[in-house]
DNA sequence: CGCCTCCAACTGGTATAACGAGTTGGAAAA
DNA sequence: TTTTCCAACTCGTTATACCAGTTGGAGGCG
């Protein structure tokens, strides 16, 4: 029983990773500014070159800094839409592999889209009112085309969200719509579908602008639930 | 002008990347299986082991898959709370360079945990409120022990989400209550605001218990409207 | 015969050297 | 002074070698 626990002993670039996080939160190097180089970093940290790039490619992975060839890595200014877009490929493995968290992910959507529609109602201007009109226009022209279709689709909903002022909601948004229609894009084309959903955009729409809070929630809610309900269905025909 | 604008060259690992994502999105490789080795890879897609490993662990960074010293990858069982813990470093980068953002987190946490506190008064049992009830005890016995304190805090916080019933609530709950209380870890000593924290769960507590949706609500907002109000605060004598 | 031990052949992790490719700043020319 | 251009520096990629952990099977032990 001489056999100790010891622990998998930790790559060597998980030093160095967070050796550069520190420069990077400590203000030792600000956003914009370059990091050492490669060579430099590698002697003075007392690793090889792999270790280096490894640590710095993660952390770019991470968006925490920019790497360009023939130039040194600078500290990235971040960004809450860059980062969402970094998260697809994971967001979209889990969504596959995992019915549940596919049916959980569409509830929050739901929860978190409602009361977008309730803000927006509480919020709506002319401006913003005219901004749906006509994304709802493009949605007629694009009737026939699936692709272009679901494009405004995404932008009204998006739209939506951005009436509050916060991005971080547009983002989420945007993200969300992405996400559970990309999983479930082989149903855009079922024939007629679209002319339920762009008069059920058209009654949210007429909610918000007459200021109707309860309502606008209401219809998006009642939208989204005809939606989520279509996905289900595919899913069991699919399986 | 002859200067064309040649796209800068995508790393050769991006390729490398897609196709593994591929093989792993087609199923070619099940999730809990392994990917072929390094070498294999490596004459297979004729590039150098760099290339391949520099993809792997881009893979391995997003949470597709798991690397192992000695052992073959393997793709990963998705998981929301992996994700979630894989962000916090970009997030934190984000919250530390943009006050703006700072500020739409803390509005989108109220205007989430609101939400949460109204789903939780609505689906409230007995064993709930037992659970929240010793969570506050914790808080007592813990209210000189700031680290102690504030863990305990958290899990009031995701408690209220897990009543829900859907994961991802509690996932992301606890995730922004982590990002936002570390960020301002250095006020959680102020004196006398435990007694005061401890209040106003107790105050949430009592209007879930007796199903008041929006009482807990109100109640959740009055707490969160506090907190980000010292949050604010703390960062103007900061400044 | 079945179980355990141990080692050989994998696997990923790291180091080094070398060269390709892109960027940049300053020297040289106009 | 402005423009041009090149040399030095940077990251990108390859090749090779060796270290370190894992694994499965051969062989020994019960």
């Amino acid at each position: 029983m001489a056999h100790a626990v010891r622990p998998p002993r930790q790559k060597l670039s998980a030093p160095v990773r967070d050796a550069l996080l520190d420069m990077i939160r400590n203000g030792t190097v600000a956003v914009g500014e370059t990091l050492p180089s490669e060579r430099e970093l590698m002697e003075r940290l007392g690793v090889g070159r792999p270790a280096i790039r490894e640590a710095m490619q993660s952390l770019a992975g991470a968006g925490l800094i920019e790497i360009r060839h023939g130039g040194r890595a600078r500290v990235a200014a971040p960004s809450i839409g860059r980062m969402v877009d970094r998260i697809s490929d994971t967001m979209k493995h889990i969504l596959a592999n995992s019915p549940a968290s596919l049916e959980h992910l569409k509830e929050a959507r739901a929860l978190f889209e409602c009361e977008m529609a309730r803000i927006a109602a509480s919020v709506r201007g002319p401006t913003h009112i005219a901004r749906l009109e006509a994304i709802i226009f493009d949605m007629e022209r694009a009737i026939d085309g699936p692709a272009d279709f679901r494009a405004a689709d995404g932008r009204f909903h998006q739209e939506i969200a951005a009436m509050s002022g916060n991005p971080i909601y547009g983002a989420m948004i945007g993200a969300l719509f992405g996400w559970l229609t990309d999983f479930h894009a082989d149903l855009v084309a079922v024939p007629g579908l679209e002319r339920l959903t762009l008069a059920e955009h058209r009654e949210i729409l007429e909610a918000i602008a007459r200021g109707d809070a309860a309502g606008s929630a209401a219809a998006m809610a009642d939208h989204l639930l005809r939606v989520n309900a279509l996905y289900r269905q595919s899913n069991l025909t699919r399986g």
